[in-house]
RNA sequence: GCGGGCGUGGCGGAAUGGCAGACGCGCUGGUCUUAGGAACCAGUGGGCGACCGUGCAGGUUCAAGUCCUGUCGCCCGCACCA
């Protein structure tokens, strides 16, 4: 009989269902295992070929936990709100709340047919008020203790979806989501204080087990520098502020360059003869989107402020200021001190407008290019720092400049408050309200949830105010502090509220009184494994720590970090090796595959591919492969007989359940299906295995293919769920042979193979080897000086 | 420019410093078939060979895909962050 997956898939994901097979316990004295995947964003296409990859890779770990014993939480929900369901609203006039209920539904069911042992009792959806209302909270929480504040500013305003992004969101210039332009608009917006955690951002990474690109991905978003903040004083009253990560290059600093928004241009307006010159370049600057301004970065310009100068503190030399934006309003203080011998952007503006370069770390040729090493060079040109090396200079100048009150030692971060301000529909309310009177009031826990309101309209206004703004009888309330006229906020919350505390949810998802229970949270958290894209690296991932720490310094999360393990799968590309679109026509849909082969084909292949961590093209016809393998473990079926082992296969067995016990726990999911591809062509050479032995590579095949697992384990008599018997076990000394195949070398080169005794000695080698023809005849007539034996492996001689 | 990663058959990919190419795809030949884009069996890095082969050039070592130095190429992230 042919190989019946198109019967045998949807009638264990029934019977799963109908057991409540893979629900997490709550009963907190087991051993907990808390896998997580990121939960999908529930989108009009449908589930595509790459979400199967890391979902499948993490039931494998799930799955096995799960057979090993442990309590599993294998959790799965939806981050419903976000722009392309609202904008498809706009097009369609049908509501938000209808196309995510419409996609989740579809999604579930692509999801069902994968065979995932998600325990679906826990499923959650960040769109829905008993969900959000927590999210509110936590809001209300973060503005109690003033790490959200409202801030006029300058911002990312994407053109094309009509909304504000945080810099996270801005990917080379343009928005993330739909490549539109993005401009810088000045608007009242929501931040979030992510700063503050900064450090313990990048400090507690050393303490989880990430993968390194992760970690390294998240140290250089976050930008952490050490330097020092330096006080110029100028031809007027005001001093000028520089943060500088070269302190010790300060008598090489001939020049100043403040950013374009800088206030003192402002303030200076009438001391600077040529303003209008000045007032010119600093328009064309603010007119620049980002994307051009990365694309300018090469040419240096500015414009020197005629009629003031600044004073070098060290050596009292009076030096010009520039305004160029190359300098960033936003880093630092907006100001620098401009080193040309020493940084290559300020030589490359000093060669441009003719402006001395003064070396003062030698080592380098500075006529040639700037000389930026700090391990090599010797302080000259500098006075009392003269012969230091650069470190011992940064410390002894940072001193000086603290003793003269001009300066001090000061950290720097790349890394901005996160802008927390949609001005959409799609997503959470900010539950405060506004009053003349008393200002921001947050709204009192037991109005939580604040529901959104129900609209026809979801367009933001054209000046990009947000359509809440339309809802007059929701905006228009009373002040909870005085009683008095009140408006609510009409921003909402940006799509990655959410998902930055869901992992919380799961551990106690029904509660009411709490976003989870104390006793769930100590028992589950933190979450042991979590796999999910490099995409989030800088988002999601980011975001959810802080908000993690955060409720950690509440008291309320039992860890600093809620995440002990992350992962990263990599991408499924299309057949010709190009990312998967619409517009290559290269897509893949999950849903004929599933038709075509069936879900445990899907899911073998999708781990055999290649490494986990690296993207992969499809192979319309390696998945054929993956199928054979399967047909090939159900034929075995009529090859089993008996009970026990059998003496040719017993050690092949062992040697497997170690190779795939240990490849799921590294993630080496391919080379895991390839020892079983080994073990079943093993088994047809010998033409022979037990019922016992059949079952044990049913267990073993469980993770993978779990519906062919427990339709074999059915008709192998059992009676209880293959998903949940006891994961198999091997013994250590049965993984090896009691024969051993070692290499002969002569002069390091390989010659020829010989079979001895597991751990003989090196008489015992020797006298095997010289029984191989071709290696005796090698040595004939030649002197031995030097025989390397390692044990196992090679046996090398070296000859005269 | 900075940071991270990667270069191995026709393809996807295996190899704690110890026989390079496991496993799978594809291909070739065969068996069975009215037929096969099915299944099964055998073979499959190159070269007639001694030998030669892991981007390239060096080095360390008895032994290098693996370690070190340099170099070329590709991918990802950040990008004037002072």
């Amino acid at each position: 009989m042919a190989y019946d997956y198109k019967n045998i898939e949807p009638k264990w994901q029934k019977i799963w269902e109908e057991k409540h097979a893979f629900e997490a316990k709550n009963d907190y004295s087991l051993p907990k295992y808390y896998a997580l995947v990121e939960f999908p964003y529930p989108s009009g296409q449908g589930l595509h070929i790459g979400h199967p990859r890391p979902y499948t890779a993490i039931d494998i770990i799930a799955r096995k936990k799960r057979m090993e014993g442990y309590n599993v939480l294998f959790p799965i929900g939806w981050d419903a709100f976000g722009l392309p369901t609202e904008n498809y609203a706009i097009k369609t006039h049908i509501h938000p709340a209808v196309i995510t209920k419409n996609n989740i539904a579809h999604f579930k069911e692509q999801l069902k047919k994968l065979g995932l042992s998600f325990d679906w009792s826990r499923e959650i959806n960040t769109s829905s008020p008993e969900y959000y209302k927590w999210t509110q909270w936590i809001f209300l929480k973060l503005f109690e203790k003033g790490l959200a504040y409202k801030k006029e500013m300058s911002v990312n305003f994407c053109t094309s979806c009509k909304v504000v992004l945080a810099n996270e969101e801005v990917v080379g210039g343009v928005c993330e989501r739909c490549g539109g332009e993005v401009v810088h608009k000045v608007k009242s917006q929501w931040m979030l204080k992510i700063t503050e955690y900064a450090d313990r951002l990048i400090d507690d990474l050393k303490d989880v087990d990430f993968i390194e690109r992760v970690k390294t991905q998240e140290i250089n978003w976050i930008g952490r520098s050490y330097g020092a903040q330096v006080n110029f004083k100028t031809s007027e009253a005001d001093e000028i502020t520089v943060y500088t990560t070269r302190p010790d290059t300060l008598f090489g600093a001939t020049y100043m360059v403040i950013a374009p928004e800088h206030a003192l241009v402002d303030k200076w307006k009438d001391k600077i003869s040529n303003y209008a010159e000045v007032a010119a370049y600093r328009e064309a600057a603010a007119k620049k989107s980002d994307f051009e301004r990365t694309e300018m970065a090469k040419d240096k310009t500015g414009v020197k402020l005629e009629g003031v100068f600044a004073v070098n503190p060290v050596n009292g030399n009076r030096i010009p200021i520039f305004v160029s934006d190359y300098v960033l309003a936003t880093y630092g203080t907006g100001a620098i001190m401009s080193v040309p011998a020493h940084d290559s952007r300020d030589r490359e503006f000093a060669k441009k407008f003719g402006l001395p370069i003064v070396e003062v770390v030698a080592g380098g040729d500075v006529e040639k290019e700037a000389f930026t090493d700090v391990e090599t060079g010797k302080m000259v040109n500098s006075g009392f720092l003269d012969g230091m090396e650069v470190a011992e200079a940064k410390k002894a100048i940072i001193a000086w400049l603290t003793e003269k009150g001009i300066g001090q030692a000061k950290t720097n971060y790349k890394l901005r408050d996160w802008v927390f301000s949609r001005q959409r529909y799609w997503g959470e309310p900010v539950p405060l309200v506004y009053c003349e009177k008393c200002g921001w009031v947050p709204i009192p826990e037991s109005e939580l949830p604040l529901v959104l309101p129900n609209l026809d309209r979801f367009e933001p206004t054209e000046d990009g105010e947000s359509p809440l703004a339309a809802a007059t009888d929701w905006v228009n309330t009373t002040c909870p502090h005085c009683g008095g006229p009140a408006k609510r906020e009409t921003d909402t919350m940006p799509n990655w509220a959410g998902s930055s505390w869901y992992f919380l949810r799961y551990c106690d998802p029904h509660n009411d009184k709490a976003l989870a229970s104390k006793e769930a949270l100590d028992y589950w958290m933190p979450v042991d494994w979590y796999n999910g894209g490099m995409e989030h690296v800088t988002l999601h991932l980011l975001y959810s720590r802080f908000w993690s720490k955060f409720l950690y310094d509440l008291g309320i999360v039992p860890c600093k970090e809620p995440y002990k393990k992350r992962t990263a799968h990599g991408m499924i590309l299309g057949e010709n090796g190009e990312k998967m679109s619409k517009s290559r026509g290269n897509v893949i849909n999950p849903d004929d595959i599933v038709e075509e082969y069936g879900a445990d084909t899907l899911r073998l292949y999708e781990m055999f591919i290649g490494d986990f961590e690296k993207s992969a093209p499809w192979s319309p016809s390696s998945i054929k492969g993956c199928k054979r393998f399967l047909e090939r473990v159900e034929g075995l079926m009529y090859l089993a007989k008996g009970t026990g082992t059998t003496p040719k296969l017993e050690r092949s067995f062992h040697k497997t359940i170690k190779k795939v016990t240990e490849d799921i726990d590294s993630m080496k999911f391919n080379t895991a299906i390839a020892a079983m591809m080994s073990l079943v062509n093993e088994i047809n050479d010998a033409g022979a295995m037990t019922v016992d032995e059949l079952k044990t590579l049913v267990k073993l095949l469980c993770p993978f293919a779990p519906h062919l697992a427990e339709e074999l384990w059915s008709r192998l008599g059992e009676t209880e769920l293959a998903s949940l018997a006891k994961w198999p076990e091997y013994d250590e000394a049965k993984t090896v042979d009691d024969t051993v195949v070692i290499a002969l070398s002569v002069q390091g080169k390989p010659k020829d193979t010989v079979e001895i005794p597991l751990d003989a000695d090196e008489d015992t080698a020797f006298a095997a080897a010289m029984k191989s023809e071709k290696f005796a005849s090698l040595l004939e007539g030649k002197q031995i000086v030097k025989k390397i034996y390692v044990k196992n492996k090679i046996l090398n001689v070296i000859v005269k």
